[in-house]
DNA sequence: ACAGATGTAAAACGATCGTTTTACATCTGT
DNA sequence: ACAGATGTAAAACGATCGTTTTACATCTGT
């Protein structure tokens, strides 16, 4: 594993585990087993390690619903939550714990949620064809569902996921009809 | 307005506008405008201050939520966010900025939600029966279409309620049906 | 009237923060 | 072969953190 990878993988964790304010950048660097200078020279700066360790759960995530269902959908989170734990979401996390007032990370986490909305958008496109009148509610109401599902499972466990899965169901089922 | 209240309402409004750990004791103390040994001396530590304030919103939220249906729930929350604006839910902010490792925090946050689980599923009992077969689903999907409103509303706005709304009363119907 | 509670302003505490610098070693591509 | 890139270890930077202390003033209930 390159020391970049190295880096990011170990931030990542860290930031989950322990929120990214209450993160040192000693830790950090004790973590990635790499000198401070050594960080700095791949991440300019807090701010920036922040970014590009989001940046990287972005194209991990989008990979992992990249799927062709609602169905699919669900059962993808769900495990992911099963197996990665369940923190909440770590790009509104990190949207909060800097009050949204740190432009390249609340740019970073508002374009991640605009990919999120396009995909779970694409799928419900291909699953009821592309003039359904319900398109744009059903897409905002699966999307309310999955974050709220990640929002839960912190107190309720990643069964949430199930319980969402099954409104998600009944509502296309409905606009099916 | 006493001390104790102006140090509550002014480090509610700090922490939820910048975050917990990014508002510093300084800045709440000019907030608040006293001096930093009275807020010691009400609030004992920050971990105290960040609890206290929890509790002072829980208190308040509890009796937003004090309603009869399902409808007034989602009419008051919506109306709830479009006053006092769509940053997320403060006790999961709470959670999650100190990794659910402060005990006093985590304890605070998790009775809120219990309290949160347990109104919800009081009014869908009164409005669906007590032995409907579907209280306890529907109980956890209600509350995820909240915690959904609530993060999503950060990057699509208040009318995220909207969408959850409907999606509850269709759910709703259906159980009825 | 006066003791105890409650407050202020300001300095100081040691600890830790994010970040940079210094001095040096080792890889890597031409 | 050797220059430039990439790395380490450790000290140091000034700033800021949460918290306590000092010295003093004013309110409040008996």
């Amino acid at each position: 594993m390159n020391m970049k990878t190295k880096l990011l993988t170990s931030a990542e964790q860290l930031f989950d585990q322990h929120g990214f304010m209450a993160t040192s950048m000693d830790q950090l660097t004790k973590a990635a087993e790499m000198s401070s200078r050594t960080l700095y020279k791949h991440a300019g700066d807090k701010n920036g390690l922040i970014q590009a360790v989001l940046m990287e759960r972005d194209r991990r995530f989008l990979q992992i619903i990249d799927v062709k269902s609602i169905d699919d959908l669900f059962e993808a989170l769900q495990s992911w939550a099963e197996t990665e734990g369940t923190r909440g979401c770590l790009f509104l996390r990190a949207y909060g714990e800097t009050g949204g007032e740190t432009p390249e990370i609340a740019k970073t986490v508002m374009a991640h949620k605009a990919a999120f909305h396009a995909q779970i958008a694409g799928i419900l496109k291909t699953e009821l064809g592309a003039n359904d009148p319900n398109l744009e509610l059903l897409t905002e109401q699966i999307l309310i569902l999955i974050e709220g599902s990640t929002a839960a499972a912190i107190y309720r466990g990643a069964e949430a996921f199930k319980s969402a899965h099954k409104a998600a169901s009944a509502l296309i089922a409905q606009a099916i009809k």
